[in-house]
DNA sequence: CGTTTAATTGAAAGCAGTCAAACTATGTGG
DNA sequence: CCACATAGTTTGACTGCTTTCAATTAAACG
């Protein structure tokens, strides 16, 4: 649950004991198989996840049986509080590697918020964030080419990752197929390939099996439109949230890019 | 104010003192003409609205200039909490007609939430809801074709509006130009227009100005593969929703869907 | 190792974009 | 109330990015 209370306290500052409830919050560690699925269209889940190891991603089939997914989790991300909080849910999260997740009954996490309006405000923080991440990808599906929206998502990925404290300076793991990227960036997985070898024969990027390594950083952010404003990382709280293995890196390497 | 309590009311129940507290919460009421910016990109906002009269929208515009709409709001629509409450917006808020607002500033609103539980429960569902016509947008934008796009966005706005109590039976309001339902499917004007006219040729819509008829409300929810789970409307809290204007006959109508 | 899954390549087709022009509202000032 | 200006819609011809289909090669897995 250190997981969890690193990520929130990175959004709103939390007193020790709010730091000590979210400790004590009841949950149980679970494990999912690669393409499990952790929710399925139309269940109403009464459990939400906190990712601990491992990737998943969250999908929406479309009529015609297309495939689009609508976001990626990696290490920290609180998973499935929308279904979860709502009524039905109304998309699929699956999950894309072998996964270790913290599950936490929803009923709990209500008590929570409800007893302690700090952690509350952090959570709808978090919340708004993945919105804002949402609206960044609209625009990268809607109106950007090919090429475009690959730099974009891998810039995204790659920081994303170092802020989860999960990759070396250059190189990250990208544990998805050509397929899932596509179906990720409204592509298919054929085009997806012409693009990634675009990039590479470009000098921008690697690729070793899974591992991609981004030689010009500068230059795949300008193909990319990346700018990252809307991972919200430049939190007002950046004191406590520096404490964090790889924060401060990712926040150097995003000032440089502005 | 009333509004937002019945929003509010509709995503959570709310005792007589939280609904209270709602209507006595500071703001002013304030006008926009149409084009005019609400929110800017790279503002710091201190003021969220409460959305009274008129309609608005939010853009990003990626590197080129192109435009990508990333979501509409009407009537009733908690604008700009996401960027109110991090630290620096990513995206403007423009007005799409003249626009009446209730402005509210953050730190009042911030203190309303910290004060009464259920009004921030309440909010961060509002919240996920946003989050959830989001991610159907990506898979809108990302998997579907022009025809298919269009009849969704017309679903959608539909529903939204009768929910809102905006529009009668068949017709509604749509007051945006083609460019700009263009650049809210990713698709060029020309393309809309053409779009249009082949959804009007199939006698699935009448256009008359900015005004659309849904002739096959069936048929056009098959071609826009539309199922309005994501709008969150069936909520657990419809009894006292219930007695909004409209939202009877749009729960009868997304029912009937189904 | 054999079998399955994923990545790669090539050729052809199609949906949507681009460019440019004409037409239609809408609005303004004389 | 008309003439002109402006913004938005419509149409046509052409281009091009991405998809589709199909086959081959490489990698992952038990």
């Amino acid at each position: 649950m250190t997981l969890l209370v690193d990520r929130l306290r990175s959004r709103s500052p939390l007193a020790a004991e709010e730091r000590e409830a979210i400790l004590n919050l009841e949950h149980r560690i679970e494990e999912f198989e690669t393409l499990r699925y952790l929710v399925r269209e139309g269940d109403k889940p009464s459990r939400c996840y906190v990712l601990l190891e491992g990737y998943a991603y969250r999908h929406k089939i479309v009529a015609g049986g297309a495939r689009q997914i609508v976001g990626i989790h990696i290490r920290g991300d609180l998973i499935d509080l929308q279904n979860s909080m709502l009524d039905v849910s109304d998309e699929n999260v699956q999950a894309m590697t072998r996964v270790k997740v913290a599950s936490i009954a929803v009923a709990s996490l209500g008590r929570l918020l409800e007893s302690f309006p700090a952690i509350a405000n952090a959570v709808l923080k978090e919340a708004l964030v993945y919105s804002a991440i949402f609206s960044e990808w609209i625009a990268n599906v809607g109106r950007r080419d090919s090429r475009s929206r690959m730099a974009h998502i891998l810039c995204e990925l790659s920081v994303r990752q170092k802020v989860a404290g999960l990759s070396a300076d250059g190189d990250f793991h990208l544990p998805m197929t050509q397929e899932q990227l596509g179906d990720a960036l409204g592509l298919t997985s054929v085009h997806v390939n012409r693009t990634l070898q675009g990039l590479e024969k470009d000098g921008l990027i690697s690729r070793n099996k899974r591992t991609i390594r981004i030689n010009e950083w500068e230059a795949l952010t300008r193909v990319g439109d990346f700018r990252p404003t809307y991972l919200h990382l430049q939190s007002v709280h950046g004191a406590a949230a520096d404490r964090q293995a790889g924060l401060t890196m990712a926040l150097r390497t995003a000032q440089a890019i502005r």
